[in-house]
DNA sequence: CTCATTCATAACTGCGTGGTTATGAATGAG
DNA sequence: CTCATTCATAACCACGCAGTTATGAATGAG
């Protein structure tokens, strides 16, 4: 019998939608790499406009990727690469199932008769 | 200095659009934990209908994290996990750079002068 | 106080995409 | 041979989303 599916949690939900665009990722790397950077200072690198770089920042931030440290006029954003977790977790899970399976007799059998 | 971004490669950018969706990981996680399932199987237990199912099949398989194997009427596909990998590599090159940054000195610096 | 800078938000646009139904090709069953 | 099943594809629709420009609030500089 196969075993339960994972709940499929809203926050893995939302790491999963907030990686899944190149921008974002990019961004994503240069605060990992440079580690704090104001919103103009990401606007430099990126090939985007501005309120375009808010926008995905916001949506890093609502999936946990990225903080915010408000400083006078500009604002800070620092990565949590830490909360990469959830998709790790899942990865593991994934190959964890697919490796028991790999393995296990009744995928023969379910094999051998096609 | 910062180190070089990575290249952006497009398999890496086919897995995260892939799993993306929330309906394509339910898919590969059945395939993970059933083996190879046909895709009136897979029609089955999603709340979606057979086109839908087939066509984010053809995104999985795209990605690399599905293979299909005709047989008669019927095509049974299997998950990859091991497909994965870009993901994992990505994560961990993420944290490692990350990780390496909150133990740099000019980052102590940086936060100094706000 | 005045002006420039920084950022977020609103309003809009175009496109990609996830869903549907309809259809047809391929194939096994009877 | 005929009919049912399985699957992929086409055509269409609605919505989400990534991008833009315009705008305004907040704040530091002079």
């Amino acid at each position: 019998m196969p075993a339960d599916a994972p709940p499929a949690s809203p926050a893995r939900d939302q790491v999963f939608r907030a990686l899944a665009d190149g921008s974002r990722r990019a961004l994503f790397e240069r605060l990992c790499r440079e580690g704090e950077l104001t919103v103009a200072r990401l606007t430099d690198g990126a090939g985007i406009s501005q309120p375009a770089v808010s926008r995905h920042l916001a949506v890093l931030k609502e999936g946990g990727l990225v903080e915010a440290r408000p400083a006078g006029r500009a604002t800070f954003y620092r990565a949590r690469a830490d909360r990469l977790a959830p998709l790790d977790d899942w990865t593991r899970e994934m190959r964890a199932t697919w490796h028991a399976r790999l393995h296990a007799l009744d995928d023969v059998l379910r094999r051998m008769d096609n």
